[in-house]
DNA sequence: GTTAGGG
DNA sequence: CCCTAAC
């Protein structure tokens, strides 16, 4: 491969990037331990690529030529490239491409003008290892002279789990995964992040500012922020760090055991698993998806859970950048209340009193005292009622279900919803909203005793 | 700023 | 409970 043959793999890779991108947020989101896992692999691609002595040589020629490219590029690279990887590994299936790239890319990023924006040992390491491969990983670790003791520490896991891979058996392992994985480690929780960092000085690179761990929105340059995050909503967000912090923190540890010990068999079926079609991983197994197929999938099951508030939100400490807010808004679900049988009675009265749709009348005269029911909270509550004491009225028999599930709705109170309703049907409740309208004017005339607040609403909706 | 409507 | 569009 010359030059030219690598700008244009480049060219390629970028044009992949885009999904590339997608995936990693939900991967961050969903599985931690995916990330583990792939970490684990990087590493060996390097340890085994090192490890091959030739190959190493063979790679600095090119790496010399490439870096000079490369170093145009330089910011490309860093970002869109290694994400690119990722795709165009599977499209071209040259897997050596993605070696020869990730060793250009650390080379670049140790002596080029990344080298101080890397973490000290991080950028030694990696490029040390690099170059020297496996066997020279403990030198690197007494050579690196890290100020906090923690990176020792780290370095030293490392070590031994490079040792431990480079046995192995991970010749040929696509590397794409790997860099997908530095990706993802930027989210990751400070552990993942620090480990990554001893690993691959690559995914340094990437993060300029990683290293703070903070949130990602915050260090990342702007354009890798936007593109990773416009997909995920806030919502969404929240919902992840939920989830994560009740399910994940206890898997991640299983899973990483796991990673030390992993087999390229595993490695090879989940990158197989990755490249193929997205439906299908999802069926597979939530802990071995990592891609963007996560995302919807991830969705849904912690919904359920945030809904109930018993369990003390974990504070996100991990948001640190979280918007009030969003964060409002997590207090808000997390303060979620039941309605009692005497909310619903007054706000049965408030509606009869002063009619559908004045809610914040409602809300200002008669729930004024519990500041936690807002106006549209009645206009919900009020909607449901609706519902419900309509299903019932359909369904007698099965009453009982329904207010089961419903909670105890006394029967005197179905009976003025329903009363309620008849007076001033909720929009749409049924038919379209032409007859609603009609059936209001004719309930002006019809209802005498309907209160003057009824009256009232139903002219106004007839002319709104 | 409120409300309706859909999720 | 949340979000958005319409008012």
């Amino acid at each position: 491969m010359d030059q030219e043959e690598y700008l244009r793999k480049c060219s390629n890779m970028k044009c992949q990037r885009v999904q590339v991108d997608e995936s990693c947020v939900p991967a961050l989101q969903d599985e931690d331990m995916e990330v583990e896992h792939l970490l684990a692999e990087p590493r060996n691609d390097h340890t085994s690529m090192d490890g091959s002595s030739d190959s190493r040589t063979t790679l600095n020629g090119k790496d010399e030529l490439e870096l000079e490219v490369l170093d145009g590029l330089l910011d490309d690279v860093e970002i869109n490239d290694l994400e690119g990887t990722d795709g165009f590994s599977g499209a071209c299936g040259e897997y050596f491409l993605d070696y020869e790239f990730a060793d250009n890319v650390e080379e670049v990023l140790g002596s080029g003008p990344f080298e101080g924006l890397l973490f000290q040992n991080s950028s030694s390491e990696s490029h040390s290892s690099v170059l020297s491969g496996s066997s020279i990983v403990s030198g690197v670790l007494e050579s690196t002279k890290v100020p906090i003791a923690q990176y020792e520490r780290k370095n030293d896991s490392l070590d031994e789990t490079v040792t431990f891979e480079s046995n192995g058996a991970f010749t040929n392992i696509p590397s794409q995964p790997a860099k997908v994985n530095c990706r993802y480690n930027i989210s990751l929780d400070i552990q993942h992040l620090q480990e990554l960092d001893n690993n691959r000085h690559l995914a340094g690179g990437i993060l300029t500012c990683k290293k703070e761990k903070g949130p990602v929105e915050k260090c990342q340059p702007d354009a890798l922020r936007e593109k990773r995050f416009r997909k995920p909503t806030q919502r969404y967000i929240e919902e992840f760090s939920n989830s994560r912090s009740k399910e994940k923190a206890p898997t991640i540890g299983t899973k990483t055991r796991h990673l030390s010990n992993s087999s390229s068999n595993v490695l090879h079926l989940r990158i197989k698993t990755l490249k193929k079609s997205p439906s299908e991983k999802s069926s597979n197994e939530n802990s071995d998806m990592m891609l963007p197929e996560l995302q919807v999938h991830k969705e849904h099951p912690k919904k359920e859970k945030l809904e109930y508030d018993n369990e003390p939100y974990p504070s996100d400490s991990e948001d640190g950048c979280s918007i009030s807010k969003r964060s409002r808004r997590k207090d808000r679900r997390k303060h979620q209340k039941m309605w009692t049988l005497p909310e619903v009675l007054k706000l049965v009265e408030g509606i009869s009193e002063y009619g559908v749709g004045r809610w914040t009348d409602i809300k200002r005269f008669l729930f004024s005292s519990s500041s936690y029911r807002t106006p549209i909270d009645l206009r919900d509550k009020w909607r449901n009622l609706l519902r419900a004491s309509s299903v019932q009225k359909n369904k007698r028999e099965d009453e009982q279900n329904d207010e089961l599930a419903l909670r105890p709705l006394p029967f005197n109170v179905v009976h003025r919803v329903r009363e309620l309703a008849k007076i001033h049907p909720y929009p749409r409740q049924r038919g379209s909203k032409k007859s609603r309208v009609v059936q209001a004017g004719s309930s002006v005339i019809a209802t005498d005793s309907s209160p003057a607040g009824l009256n009232k609403r139903n002219v106004r909706r007839k002319f709104t």
